[in-house]
This record gives structure tokens, C-alpha cells and sequence, in this order.
DNA sequence: CATGAATGAGTCTTCATTCAT
DNA sequence: TATGAATGAAGACTCATTCAT
């Protein structure tokens, strides 16, 4: 009899933007940003087509919700251990393995999101704004990749950490890859014990 | 003014069609498949909307020459080095280096080639044949790499191969990626030093 | 904290149709019925979408109204002073003047409600209902109009009576039009001066 | 067998284009242009949903197209008289009637022009640009009103430009109502004889 | 062989309307 | 009574594809 408190309805919305969310990226990664319609989303959330528009302003801004979403969970996860908070002191092997380590967890936890981010990275055409932030997150990773080896006694710290830089990359994309040939547990541990020690 | 020969149309139907599919990669290489409509590639191109479909049956068949004709290209150029027709003593860090080399040069010089054709592999709802290819490839590479490794001494030819294996995809995949951000060059270089000699 | 009585629930419901009446009326005048939506409205008047529903049965029925409602306050201030109630000795110049006045004021106080209403009856494919009011309104003024020249002792009261009407909507539209160039109160006065006295 | 030349294509876009142009027209002056969808211009042209798109950018492109060329049409039948190019000497009660006579027929052909002119201008909600026009046509006729009103030697020009031009539009008004109450040609007569000389 | 007008199915998006609370 | 989430039909617009010339 009584409507609706605005907690309820914050909370419908919030399940519901969430429900669509989780369920686009889903799709978005499997066919393509372009390729997917707005039908496909709603039928594989079982909403109606127009619901959508409820809580995104377009499909585009559909997308750009989910990078949003997607970067901060990641960024959330393991940039606390860059961003100016590791001291000297922390460049440790330990330390160099553990956020590897951590970072794969974190991308085959959200699989999807990497496809499509790198989908979209990937296609000059869409979406330039999400570059930057791919761009600096990369420069973080390669001054820090500098120090380690550095601090190791690498005769050649840039190199070294352009080797692990890429390596690092392909491990990603045979991570992301939906055609797996050999499982990527492996893949990582040879890497790494590969990396830990400068080559240079 | 004399009528022109069968040859003469013959030369020309095919100059058309290399002009179509050059034009449409480029555009696919850019846009993507579906954000790529049939105008933007005539207008490319230079060419009347309906003239591609005297050359190919659809979209999808113009997509599926494009990457037939890409991977012919590609394989044309360096498998004759591997087919089993590779000898035992050819395995030396010479030819090793010079595989290498050869393939990054390739990849470059046919960049949209590689960019449509690794958004269509990592994009699981489309074209599923395409990935065969992709695999056996692969496999092949592999097992070289195995071989070259176990000559070389290595104590773990596997994990030597798999750590070319993948620093070789990494490469691949900042040589592809449209926002370069350091010269591929130098991570060539860099890499293949350190990739001559066994790590393990 | 008493328990609202019959009468107090009925005039809380009418204050609140009067609210969605006006609204309505406000936004329907400026981005005309189709260019109005339900969502448009409940914004405006700070209510939510599906309330209307609670008062009209849909958006035409809204419409239909807010015709009625604006037909019923017009002519409720002025044809008092025509339909058979006025007699031969009333039709003065200073009862004319009075009149047309009256009906200028009227109109500017209501200048939403004219707007709109003259853009339904000038659109053929809308609400052909309205039409037979604005007819009937129409003869009743042409009538008192010729009955008055001819008491001034026109020539030709029907041509008198043309020309006043003629007149008195190039007026109304002047009033109404957003995009005023002049003062209507110079365009009535002077108006009204010249129709004063017969010109036939 | 052989292609059609530029000039066919040219002469098909052309009447294609009037086509659309001239039904749009009769559909958005019946029902508004939000009250008009694209299917129902393309049914009544019988052409395909999609073909408006061939030559007109968008729906508001289309109304923009049509006001242009109704505007261009009717201005170059009458402007003519207007601009600059009428003498003093011309100022006489001959030519006076002969341009609003003009005038009226002009209208007359033009009859959903006007309607869907009106319309628009009549709300602020859309098209501004259009205001402009209706504008500077106003104050061009004014003008030239006054003159005439001097010349005839009128007490008060202004006053009687302003009558003629009120009076004017109040023909307009009744000419574009599409439920006609009386012969505007007998309104038109009236009118002009009342208008020739000066009322002050 | 080449052109581009034409088609219509399909896409994104809007919006009147319903309904559980 | 009041809310706003949800629906789905309909509208604007796109685009692969056809075809007359």
C-alpha cells in the first residue's frame, strides 16, 4: 500500500545497474563493442530492451561505465602497492613475484573486462580517452620494472625492465586469449623465475 | 581502342580486387568489423557501393579473403624457413636471430594484417575457423623453439621455449598497438639478446 | 493527525490536477503535444511520471482537458456579455471598446492556453472536436459585430463586421506569436480607434 | 548495359528529392512535424522507409529543407516588387492592391507552406533560425506600408501601416485555417477597399 | 564492368503506459 | 495517494544488399 522508501529504490537501481553492467561486458567482450545490439544485452539480462536507457544514457555510455567500473576494481586491487607508497626498501624479489602473482589473479578474475579493454585499446577508431589512462599506467609499471633491476645490480636496468615489460604483456594477452593452448599457471611461473634475477 | 583480351580483363578484375581488399583491411584494421560499412569502404577505395559485390559474395566474405590473402601473404614469407625444412644443424643463433628479425619485419610491413587478425582471434563470437590456423601455427613455432633450445643446451628446453614463446607474443602486441609508446626497435633488440642463449 | 475528512482528500486532488493542468498546459503551449512528453511534464511540476495516471486516463485525454478547462475560464469572462444577453441599447461604442478590451486582457492572461489551442485548430489532423467551439464562437461575434454597425449606421455592416473580425485576429495573432516585434497595446489602441466607426 | 551517366543519376535525385520534399510538406503541415514519423512521408510518397535518407541528412534536415524552399519560392514571386525596387512614383493605390492581391494568391498556392510556417514559428521550442526570416520580412513591410501612407497623405502613417499589416495578418490567419467559415475572397475585397485610402 | 538509387531488416533510442509497493 | 522501475511498441536512422541501366 505504502510506496516505495528511496532506500528501496536505491537499492533496485543500484542491483539492477550492476546486473546490466556485469551483463554487457559479458557480451560486449564475447562479440565486440559494434557487435553487440542493445537487444542481445537485454535478453541475456532478461530485461526489456528499453530498460537500459534507464540507467545508461547510450550504449556508449554503457561502455564507458563498464571501463570505469572495470579499471577502478583492478586499479583498486594492486595499484596500493605502486603509487608512491613502496618504499626502497620493498623492491624486493618477494615483493617483485607477489605483485606479478597478484596482478594475474586479478586479470583472469576479470577476464572479460581485459578483453574488451584491450579490444578497445587495441582499435584506434573508438573511445581515444580511454588510451590515456593506459598509456600512464604503463609508464608507472615500466619506472618501477627500472628500480627493481636497478636495485638488483642490473648492469642495464632499462632493458631489463623493457624484457619483463613485454613479457609481461605477453602473458596477458595469452591470458585474455579464449583459445587457450597451454595453461598459463605455467606460462607464469617459468616467467617469473625467469625475471626475478636481472639478465643484463 | 582494340577490343581488350580475356588476359587484359582478367588483369584488371584482379588489380580491382586488390584494390578492394587492400582498402577494406585498412578500414577493418581501424573501424573493426562491424563499425566498418560497406560506403566507408567504397568511399576508401574510390569506388561505387555496389561495385564489391561483383568481386565478393558479402561483407563476411570479403573479410574472410582478406585475412586468407593476409595469411598467405604472411606464411609465404617465412615458413618455407620452418616446415620441417629446417635441419638439425641449421638451429644456430644465426638463424635463430634472422627468424625473428625476418618475422618482426613482416609484421610491421603488413601492421593492419595483424591488427584485424588478432581482434578477430581474441574476439570469441566471430569466426571461429580463423583460430585453427592461429593454433597450428603456433604449435609449429613452439616446437621449434623447443628443438633450437635443446641444441643450445638448454636444462629446460620447454620453459626456454615458452619464455620466447611469449616474450615473441608481447612484441607482437606493442608492435600492433596503435598508441606506441616506445620504439619497437629497441625492444627488439633488447629481447632477442637476450633470448639467443638459454636462460635455464 | 486527525484523519483527513471526504472534503480535505477531494480538494488536496484537485489542487493537484490543477497543478498537472497547468504544467501541462505550460509545456505543451511551448513544445507543442507531440513534442511534449508525460516525463516532460511530471518534471516540471515535481511530481513522478506515472501520477498523471492517476488524474487523466492518458496524455490525449490531458490534452482534452486542458481545452476544456481554458475554453470554460475564456469564455466564462466574456460571453456573458454576449449570448443574448445584450440588448439593442447596449451596443455602444463604449460597450465595444469594453468588449474587445476585456478580450485582449483575457488573452494575454491566458496566452499559453491560446497558443496551444490555436495550434490544434490549425492542425487538420488533430482533435477535430475542438473545432465546432472555435466555429460556433467565431458566427456569435460576427453576428453581435454586424449588429452594431448596422446600429451605428454602417453601409455595409457585414463588411464592417469582416473587417473588425479580420482584425481582431491579426491581433490575437500578434499577441500570441513569442516573438513580439511590437507593442500589442500600440497595435490595440490604434486598432480600436479605427474600428470605432463604420468605414462602409 | 551500359551505366546510367551522371546526368540520369542528377535528374533522378532531383525529382526524388522534389518528391520527398513536396510530400514531407503536406504531412508535417496536416500533423506537425513531431506528429509526423518518416514512415508515414515515405508511405505517402511511396518510397522505402530508408530512401529519405539519401537525400535529406535527418528529419530536421528535411523540415529545414522544405522551409528554404518554400521561403525562397514565395520571396522570389513577390520580393521582387519589394527590395529596393519600388520607386515613390510606384506608391500608388494600383500597385498597393496589386502586391497584397499577389500576395494572397501566393498564399493561396501555398497554402501548407504557410501552415507548417506558422507553426513553427509559433513555438519557441523550435527552430530559431527560422525567426529571423519572419522578422526582417515584417519590418521590410512595414516600412513600406509607411510610405505609402505618407505619400497618400496620412495624418498618421504609422498608425496605418500598423492597421494594414494587423489586418493583413488576420487574412493570413484565415486564409491558412484549414476550417474555412467564409469566402476569404470576399474578406480580401473588403478588406483592400477599407485599406487603399488612409483611415487617419 | 560500374554506378548509385532503392529496399527493408535491424539498430539505437524514446516514451506512453502499467504496476508492485 | 504517490513513486519510479519496467515494458514494449514505435520512431529515427543505418546499412548490407539488390538491380536497372
Amino acid at each position: 500500500m505504502s510506496p516505495k522508501t528511496k532506500e528501496q529504490f536505491e537499492e533496485i537501481r543500484q542491483e539492477k545497474r550492476e546486473l546490466i553492467l556485469d551483463t554487457a561486458l559479458e557480451v560486449f567482450a564475447t562479440h565486440g563493442f559494434h557487435g553487440t545490439s542493445i537487444s542481445m544485452i537485454a535478453k541475456h539480462a532478461g530485461i526489456a530492451k528499453g530498460l537500459m536507457y534507464n540507467y545508461f544514457e547510450s550504449k556508449e555510455d554503457l561502455l564507458r561505465a563498464i571501463i570505469d567500473k572495470g579499471l577502478k576494481e583492478v586499479l583498486g586491487t594492486y595499484t596500493p602497492l605502486f603509487e608512491g607508497k613502496i618504499s626502497e626498501d620493498q623492491l624486493t624479489p618477494e615483493m617483485f613475484r607477489g605483485v606479478f602473482k597478484k596482478f594475474f589473479i586479478v586479470m583472469k578474475e576479470n577476464l572479460n573486462f581485459w578483453r574488451l579493454y584491450y579490444a578497445i585499446v587495441m582499435q584506434p577508431g573508438i573511445m581515444e580517452m580511454i588510451v590515456n589512462d593506459y598509456e600512464s599506467m604503463m609508464f608507472t609499471h615500466l619506472d618501477l620494472l627500472e628500480k627493481y633491476y636497478k636495485k638488483q645490480g642490473s648492469g642495464n636496468p632499462r632493458a631489463d625492465a623493457l624484457h619483463a615489460y613485454i613479457l609481461f604483456d605477453g602473458i596477458c594477452m595469452n591470458i585474455i586469449q579464449p583459445h587457450k593452448e597451454f595453461s598459463t599457471n605455467e606460462l607464469e611461473e617459468l616467467v617469473l623465475n625467469g625475471l626475478e634475477k636481472p639478465l643484463h
